[in-house]
DNA sequence: ACATGTGAACTGCTTCACAGCG
DNA sequence: CGCTGTGAAGCAGTTCACATGT
């Protein structure tokens, strides 16, 4: 009916946001081979999964598509950034100064979808004041003055399992709103904190059980 | 019943293995703590599920638990390695040397867990030969006789999206079997060919929708 | 008495199938 | 006629509740 990206009236799955998040990704990738329409089937084909399960996310949102036609890319494009909250920026900061945390904090991705890293922080004095990919490495201590001074809503983790929670307690006394996790640990926070973890470890042995039963 | 892993009759689903995953994590922990037993109340509260889920995921595999009293902390971290076929090595190629993936060949957790890091591939003719972290950059051209000399099962990609697809194609000619990718991009594998991704971009927009639609 | 193991009920995501509309 | 949008059906994963065994 309407082709604005309404709120969301009930709960969406994790799932269904997962694969906007896909089809996003494709629709840029379109928009540049110079694509002006595209087919549920064809998001679905990219995007690995059914076409009725493309109409049926992109539902929950509005009706974005013109029957008999399919989807305008620019115009499906924008909705999907609006949808993700994508036309805003959002403050990050990177919790975590060793081998992930910098690789991460070089991640092209963050800056060009507008996630602005505002600051690396770690507890190793002889990282810290250390100037890596234009951003000065912070002592941990400071984390809740800084983001007194210059709010941020995400915190990306890439500590040591041992030290994750208690990074995460002070994040979010801090008044963080999301923490991506790269621990390998299951952490605990308040119902009002968003968080994901990314866990190679677990990635990897679900890699192991699969390739161990794949005998049926 | 029995107190062995048996093979899976029917098919486990991929959250039940992940599950497992974060159960052995914890159970490492409590060894190295001296806990010698331990219910599917606590296992649950540190994996943060409900413990008729542990147990349910524990009975898809066996009967590992003694009633009245829980589950042996030794005996489960043994029986969950068995499960994930963490009892044996796994070859694991990098491709790709930019940032990402040297962090990952120096993550510890691979060797540790017995995922053993056997070649780091690249394009870049300025990278191939350097050697990181003990592992010499080998050309990416050479994978395929390589894996016919040393074979390695599990792949772990980190290069360019645009990139990603033929190193795919590539690998999976080799005869790699397990693909983990960092790439920000939905691939296409054979049916026998295991993949799992890790898409940051996906996981920071997903956290970016629950920031903007916290207000219901 | 206590905690496991499990069939049964439940919840919610996915797939189907077709009405609706360009 | 083609492709979207969607109620209804199907299915898979989770939760419940209790019988079972120590």
């Amino acid at each position: 009916m309407n082709s604005q990206a309404c709120s969301a009236v009930k709960r969406i799955a994790d799932s269904t946001v997962r694969r906007l998040s896909v089809y996003l990704r494709f629709l840029e990738g379109s928009t540049s081979r110079g694509q002006s329409t595209i087919s549920s089937e064809e998001l679905a084909k990219h995007g690995g999964t059914t076409s009725a399960q493309v109409r049926k996310d992109l539902s929950f949102f509005g009706s974005f598509g013109k029957r008999g036609l399919g989807y305008a890319v620019p115009e499906l494009t924008e909705s999907l950034r609006e949808i993700l909250g994508l036309q805003r920026q959002w403050n990050v900061v990177i919790v975590g100064a060793g081998k992930i945390g910098t690789a991460l904090a070089q991640y092209h991705g963050f800056k060009s979808r507008g996630f602005n890293v505002v600051a690396v922080y770690d507890t190793d004095a002889r990282k810290i004041g250390s100037k890596w990919e234009g951003h000065v490495v912070r002592d941990v201590a400071s984390i809740t003055s800084d983001l007194g001074e210059r709010p941020a809503e995400i915190a990306v983790l890439a500590v040591p399992a041992d030290v994750a929670q208690a990074a995460v307690d002070r994040l979010v006394s801090a008044g963080i709103r999301a923490i991506l996790n790269f621990a390998p640990v299951q952490l605990q926070v308040p119902g009002d904190v968003a968080l994901r973890s990314v866990n190679m470890a677990m990635e990897l042995e679900s890699l192991s059980f699969e390739l161990t039963n794949r005998d049926r």
